[in-house]
DNA sequence: TTGTCCATGTAAACAGTTACATGATTGA
DNA sequence: TCAATCATGTAACTGTTTACATGGACAA
């Protein structure tokens, strides 16, 4: 039930259309949440229909161009009282501690699959790095909408909490490179 | 698709019932992959349908008691194959990441949600450290049957492998608490 | 006799992916 | 005119959760 609120979560700081959600959910907001556009499109109208979000139309010159969905007040308090939920988390899911543990067989055969591992960490810290860079420097609209809808100090805060977010996860990256390189170290010293 | 191979890798060191999974799944394997009664008896028998495992009847006394399944041959394969595939990551979910960026409105409302997280991942972390130091000891039969089935050096193996997913899993639990634990510091800050 | 564990299932609902489908606008 | 981007939808399928449902064994 998370989607609804990464959309409303999206829409508090300004209008949107569900093209505009389904880029969003490729790029900044994509490494927290994401969904198709087949998931997006039924879900605004439900947020429209539960009165979260208005829609009206957009015309480009005499014709129907788009839909355009803003927040609503109720949809806005919806927002804060689920940020404010106690977290739940889910059950583990881990393919690749799976294929690990079930590799005793060939253990040999993990070393692709290690570098995959590498590689996919290692791109993965470059673009948040990247995005995280370019946040700090002002050049992501919504979230500088976001700061400038504010006073100062609450502007400190959202950049804050973008940090907290941002380097939290790039941490994480670090880890599985980290990890990734003493499993592939080992793999080398069994193979001599 | 890994619950199928969370199945076979679990029958591939010895029979089991589908109430054996469902405990398992709660316990150790958990850690890893998860599924509930709902899911695994329909899987044991599509399972069973491929040729994957064979079912057949124990019976206590008289009567039908339970199925216990094995696997085969052809399941044994299909799990060698899969644990050499290329890994496949899941599009990013984190409702924590969600809430915490969402929630520059009323940033100490995060108090309560960043000792929940730090609370959950020092637990995690314990029952970690426990389950990996009473597998080290050889409490596990599981464990300790796969590692009695094969050469001296496939033992150290299986051992290491194991090794790698707890400890790496302990060390992602440790980076959590670490994060929680600066945010929280962060937080006290704002409040002064 | 009451509760817990063992044991196996089905049904309905929800979440998410893949595929199908259409059409306008814009720039090379 | 061809490809990419903008824009919105539906249908079928897969995976997962929650709830419904049953019954034996055993111990307090």
């Amino acid at each position: 039930m998370s989607l609804r609120y990464a959309i409303l979560g999206y829409l508090s700081t300004g209008p949107g259309t569900g093209y505009d959600l389904s880029r969003q959910f490729d790029s900044g907001l994509g490494w927290f949440w994401s969904a198709r556009h087949s998931q997006i499109y039924p879900e605004l109208k439900r947020l429209a229909d539960a009165g979260l979000v208005d829609r009206h139309d957009a015309v480009a010159g005499e014709v129907f161009d788009k839909y355009v969905y803003s927040i609503t007040e109720k949809g806005r308090a919806e927002l804060q009282q689920w940020a404010a939920a106690p977290p739940t988390y889910p059950p583990n899911r881990d393919s690749e501690r799976l294929r690990l543990i079930f590799s005793d067989d060939d253990p040999l055969a993990l070393r692709p699959h290690l570098e995959a591992h590498l590689k996919h960490f290692r791109e993965r810290r470059e673009r948040l790095q990247q995005t995280w860079s370019s946040m700090q420097a002002g050049d992501h609209d919504r979230v500088r909408a976001r700061i400038e809808a504010g006073s100062r100090e609450r502007a400190e805060i959202t950049l804050k909490l973008r940090e907290l977010a941002y380097t939290g996860d790039i941490a994480r990256a670090e880890l599985e490179i980290t990890w990734a390189l003493a499993a592939l170290e080992w793999l080398d010293s069994l193979g001599r």
